[in-house]
RNA sequence: UGGGGUAUCGCCAAGCGGUAAGGCAACGGAUUCUGAUUCCGUCAUGCGUAGGUUCGAAUCCUACUACCCUAGCCA
């Protein structure tokens, strides 16, 4: 984890400086992560994610993976599998890996010391009931008829529950603090519900649960956490947090709850619901859908882990609700890529170009070079012929201005190759181009004298005998945003095209990403390989490149 | 309508009383065997608004305004 930089400055480490330097909980930093095992995460959860551990790494501390599995209607052992595998595809490794549920005897011993020091009492009230003894955001609550019961009835009714005597609803335990107060979370809030569930840790053992308030701040405290660091959602119940350890008074130096804004990004949803809804009525093909936002979903795309972490890094930590663009990710990515990765030959939207002075049969071994950037990498032959294919986007019958690409009368440069003119479009009795007829300059091959002559265009292209075809998979972002700014899923965010490629890319490997010249970044599908005749590529983000028109 | 938050460039975000960092995007220009990359340059007399304190204010005070969260036996 050494390789993480945790070096920038936030306004969380300010709060831990300060506690340092006071030493609060003298030297040692313990954060978490805790996430609730419903569902996948996603790149929100990532900004959590990085903020815990490389706050945790910088101040030579360590930082916990614990689930929150406090609701046994909603979680599921499916997403844990998944939740561990996304934090190490991330880098980071946890220093203890937790339940909450493994806290329910000690947060049981606690709701008792609660009761017993008349902080806390069974209420009989139901749901509705509640609600209407909560009062309104203007309005006080009432106080419930149940809350004056002695000591002794509190304390035998609460082990009623435990046993298994009521019904889901029939009762709950509530903290005793005030139905007056203006912060709604200190209103008698509920501690314990019933119900009769099975827990994916604990089976059948309990019948009785905390809530995230009351368990959260003791699954803290427990572990010895120094720094909790949550959304700013949680702010308001911060006061509940620190109601419930100081009550409860077995931590002398409680931990300290710091809020932060959650991620949002432009074209994207990241509500767990939303994204679920996705998966289950077959919107996407599931959690790791390249389309989707989920951690699983980028990977699969071909984002990498120091991509997201540097992301994460760029976007800073403050408590003003944001929206980061999505082209700084792209562009995280781009830059990431962009260093580790090999220029391929691959054309979309091929188009045929025969060279008519070429000998026929004949086959020459061309040098390229695998990374313009990185020398180091090396460079690899490709064969070239008579017939060959270029890029669509690479021709234009006729061109537009400041077009210096292949056009009828125009010589451009075929990269490693040699200089071609176009003389010819041959097309079909439909008008559609079949094949461009060209000449090419037999001095001008790479790397010799002839080939230093200056020319506007350089483009790519695959020997035509010898190439593999491909189909590429262009993912465009799943959401768009319509005209009421409300995103909203994207009818053509999955779109195929097909090509040829060099013959090295018929080897590729699933996972393997390579580049492209001015069209992109790819990684070779997962799914692909095994029965499937021709190779399929992801396209990870584009370059937003090409000639623009420039307006007069 | 109570309480809790937040307002600095199109989007993030530093700044903590001494005269507005940085990144993304955008736009110029240079180099280029791919219009990519790389490289240079431009981009807030201005910090939600209005007052005040001060030699000096994004930073302190006052009053407004806008937006977010909050009335689950979810987390």
């Amino acid at each position: 984890m050494s390789e993480v930089n945790a070096s920038n400055n936030n306004f969380i480490h300010s709060i831990i400086d300060e506690d340092l330097k006071n030493q609060k909980y003298g030297d040692k930093i313990l954060t978490r992560f805790p996430p609730e095992p419903n569902g996948y995460l996603h790149i929100g959860h990532a900004k959590s994610i990085c903020l815990n551990f490389t706050t945790a790494i910088k101040y030579g501390g360590k930082c916990n993976l614990r689930y929150d599995d406090t609701n046994p209607e909603k979680e599921d052992m499916e997403y844990v599998r998944a939740i561990e595998e996304d934090v190490r595809w991330l880098g980071f490794q946890w220093d203890k890996r937790l339940w909450a549920s493994d806290y329910f005897d000690e947060m049981y011993d606690c709701a008792v010391t609660l009761i017993k020091k008349g902080l806390a009492f069974v209420c009989d009230l139901n749901a509705d009931e509640m609600r209407e003894y909560r009062g309104t955001l203007t309005e006080p609550g009432k106080e419930s008829p149940y809350r004056n019961r002695s000591i002794e009835e509190n304390l035998h009714l609460f082990e009623e529950m435990k046993e298994g005597k009521y019904a889901d609803g029939e009762k709950v335990l509530r903290a005793k603090i005030d139905m007056a107060s203006p912060n709604i979370n200190m209103r008698d809030p509920v501690v314990y519900r019933i119900v009769h569930a099975e827990h994916h840790n604990t089976g059948d053992k309990w019948c009785i649960y905390p809530m995230y308030d009351y368990a959260h701040p003791l699954e803290d405290a427990i572990e010895g956490i120094t720094h909790s660091i949550c959304t700013l959602e949680f702010e308001d119940h911060r006061p509940l947090y620190e109601w419930f350890l100081e009550a409860i008074g077995k931590w002398p130096t409680p931990p300290q709850q710091i809020e932060f804004a959650r991620l949002n990004l432009t074209n994207t949803v990241m509500s767990k619901r939303y994204l679920k809804k996705m998966v289950e009525d077959g919107t996407v093909d599931g959690w790791d859908d390249p389309r989707m936002p989920t951690i699983a979903g980028i990977r699969r795309r071909g984002y990498t882990p120091e991509a997201v972490r540097d992301f994460c890094e760029r976007i800073g930590v403050a408590k003003a609700n944001s929206t980061v663009d999505v082209s700084l990710l792209e562009s995280c990515v781009r830059d990431d890529l962009k260093l580790r990765v090999v220029n391929r030959n691959v054309v979309e939207n091929p188009i045929k170009v025969v060279i008519t002075n070429y000998p026929e049969g004949m086959t020459e071994e061309m040098e390229i070079e695998n990374n313009r950037e990185l020398p180091e990498m090396g460079t690899r032959k490709v064969p070239f012929s008579r017939e060959l294919w270029i890029d669509g986007d690479d021709f234009m019958e006729v061109p537009a201005r400041k077009y210096f690409r292949l056009f009828p009368g125009n010589e451009v440069r075929f990269r490693g190759a040699y200089f071609l003119t176009c003389n010819d479009v041959i097309k079909d009795e439909e008008g559609n181009i079949t094949e461009l007829h060209c000449t090419y300059d037999p001095e001008t091959r790479s790397g010799t004298e002839g080939a230093n002559r200056k020319v506007k265009g350089t483009i790519h292209w695959v020997e035509a005998s010898t190439a593999v075809k491909v189909r590429i998979r262009n993912y465009d972002y799943l959401m768009i945003e319509d005209e009421n700014g409300e995103n909203r899923i994207n009818p053509d965010s999955l779109e195929d095209t097909w090509g040829y490629a060099e013959p090295a890319l018929g080897k590729a490997q699933p996972g393997e990403r390579f580049q492209f010249f001015r069209k992109g970044y790819y990684i070779t599908d997962i799914l692909s390989g095994e029965g499937v005749n021709e190779k399929v590529f992801n396209k990870i983000v584009g370059l937003k490149s090409g000639f623009k028109v420039k307006k007069p």
